[in-house]
DNA sequence: TCAAAAGTGTTATCCTTACACCCATGT
DNA sequence: ACATGGGTGTAAGGATAACACTTTTGA
């Protein structure tokens, strides 16, 4: 990052003679208007992996002097233009203030526009205007030592629906697939047309592709479509049980749909590891995001086969049984394959 | 969506008795400060395929009197919170108004924080501070009248290294390549770390797996990354043939890849389609996107077999060649399959 | 008649999946 | 001894890739 060009990708790099700069800013009506009062505030999905479940980090809300750990936020905080250069970086120093992380693996999320309006103690309801930017976050939780206030937070218990690492949980048949026919019967969803797209289907086709109902498969990276669903149909009150503040618990559904997807493409799991793990170690972090689908002897194989990790020489006697050789990420891989990382299936059935 | 828990995702669902708005907006310190002055503008990266090649959706910026279609800028315009509900919402009146076409699949691409000090004619220099939302919309060209002003770009004079379907465009092994490897020779880049990430790697290292040097393949969906790599590289000068704004054609790229990969896994290829076509007319579409990689006889079983598309019974006589089939969607592959989309390779050597 | 595209069929190859089985350690 | 995890081999099945060949139209 050491010339004007690098850090853009949004100035003009002068293709011509002309001042481009005019004319983008004319396309935006920048000339016309002043611009409006607006909050942006940005907001990290930090996921990690703690004894083998997938953990999610949670602040407590600043003013909250309660220190019972009760109520619990995702990490971020106020943009401040002008004072910071980029949106990555700024959500940087929050969470290094607020949790005392520094953030590692950091990819952009989705945007959000809020027009809710306040009904707080403090005035009579104030609307917030929001444009709240999310991102996803990945750190070894153990090599992390949190501030006071801040914690990790289990990621299935906030969305219990979402753990297969025992089969298929039963609040899915007990309530929730039960509850959704309920649901979908009380109508609403469009009917079939000629187009391609997803949101053309009837309530109860939408449920049953999510959550895999009547053999179909169960897409473990539709974790957003599934939250969605839950929240249209009322659902969640019955399922949430931890006090995470509403409006981030759909955050944390897209971290974990996002995470799942790119387990899958890039190496981003050994961003959950330590640099030196066995095998085994490697295919637990990989069932606690993704759910047990590959199993035991061919998981081994699969990993060593594509390049993605080498041995590193040394071997762990405290497994439990033989002792294992550990491995370490080859870094080599990425130079190699096109979308290095643990290509492994889905499609559980129902 | 009728009901309040449908537009949100955002609401608090009622978890508990607990007022979460206050906690909400604490979080990010509303009560503490004012809102900021801040420019938010929408932008529409509309992709269609027209005469077999990609083309994107272009508008004369607004002020601009020249009528000689000289310059161009991507739809779109400020987002005026208040007045609108929704971003999406916005973003298809802006577009609605500016070019008379109503945007129907659309979907969020990413967000970036300008901070462009503007050096216009009308001041000294006004720090324009924006936040730039851009969407990706598809659409079928041929069944879209552009109002006067509007026009489609051939997204391959934009980003002419992008074009793989008459093999590889020589600009790559000519004139790109070898810049690449001089400019990556001048230093730069990190040393290699254990990390996992592909931001540790050295500029050499970038190129080569970017544009598939040495033996490596080409990935058809990096094509932001290749973007950023000749911008870096001060290279965009050399190859910029269209009088896009040059912040606009990065948002191209990011199209443009978000393109290659959905049509992978969804059916969105029938977006850019009519609801009838042959076979070989969806092979066009498919190539023209992604660049011809699988071919002819193959390419309709895989895609009959799969269950994509269904026979209308009707014949097309204008082919050129024998009378063929013509097809429509099939809808019922959202039931059926996990991943419905044209499941072809990519891996073009060098 | 020829070019261009529509179609059908077959085979080789690779990757995944599943199963079977042995090895080394701690309790 | 046995439970637990480490580690190797192999065979069946499905999907893709490559090739050869026939059919039907328009120019």
């Amino acid at each position: 990052m050491q010339d004007d060009a690098t850090t853009a990708g949004h100035g003009p790099y002068e293709a011509g003679s002309r001042n481009w700069h005019a004319a983008e800013q004319d396309a935006i009506g920048h000339r016309a208007a002043t611009s409006y009062a607006m909050t942006v505030s940005l907001t990290a999905v930090v996921l990690s992996v703690r004894n083998e479940r997938p953990v999610v980090m949670a602040t407590r809300p600043a003013s909250v002097t309660d220190t019972s750990d009760r109520y619990a936020v995702l990490p971020g905080g106020r943009f401040c233009p002008g004072r910071q250069p980029s949106l990555e970086g700024a959500l940087r120093d929050e969470v290094r203030q607020a949790t005392g992380v520094s953030l590692g693996y950091l990819e952009q999320l989705l945007t959000d526009y809020d027009r809710t309006t306040t009904h707080s103690d403090e005035g009579p309801s104030a609307s917030a205007r929001r444009l709240s930017v999310s991102y996803l976050s990945l750190s070894r939780a153990d090599a992390i030592p949190l501030r006071a206030g801040s914690r990790w937070l289990d990621v299935y218990e906030v969305l219990p629906w979402e753990d297969f690492r025992s089969g298929r949980p039963e609040i899915l048949a007990d309530v929730l697939i039960p509850a959704l026919e309920a649901w979908s019967a009380s109508g609403g969803g469009s009917e079939p047309s000629a187009l391609s797209g997803e949101n053309e289907l009837s309530r109860i086709e939408r449920a049953a592709v999510s959550f895999g109902v009547g053999g179909r498969s169960w897409d473990d990276e539709r974790v957003v479509e599934r939250f969605d669903l839950l929240l249209e149909a009322g659902l969640l009150p019955a399922v949430s049980t931890v006090d995470l503040c509403p409006g981030h618990v759909r955050l944390v559904a897209a971290g974990l749909g996002r995470l799942r997807s790119k387990v899958r493409n890039r190496p981003v799991v050994f961003e959950l590891l330590p640099v030196e793990f066995t095998l085994f170690e490697l295919q637990r972090v990989v069932e606690a995001v993704l759910g047990p689908t590959l199993h035991k002897q061919n998981f081994r194989r699969l990993v060593e086969s594509t390049g993605l990790v080498e041995p590193t020489g040394e071997m762990r006697n405290n497994t439990g049984g033989r002792p294992a050789k550990t491995f370490r990420f080859r870094r080599e891989v990425l130079l190699e394959r096109p979308a290095p990382g643990v290509h492994v299936r889905s499609g559980r059935a129902a």
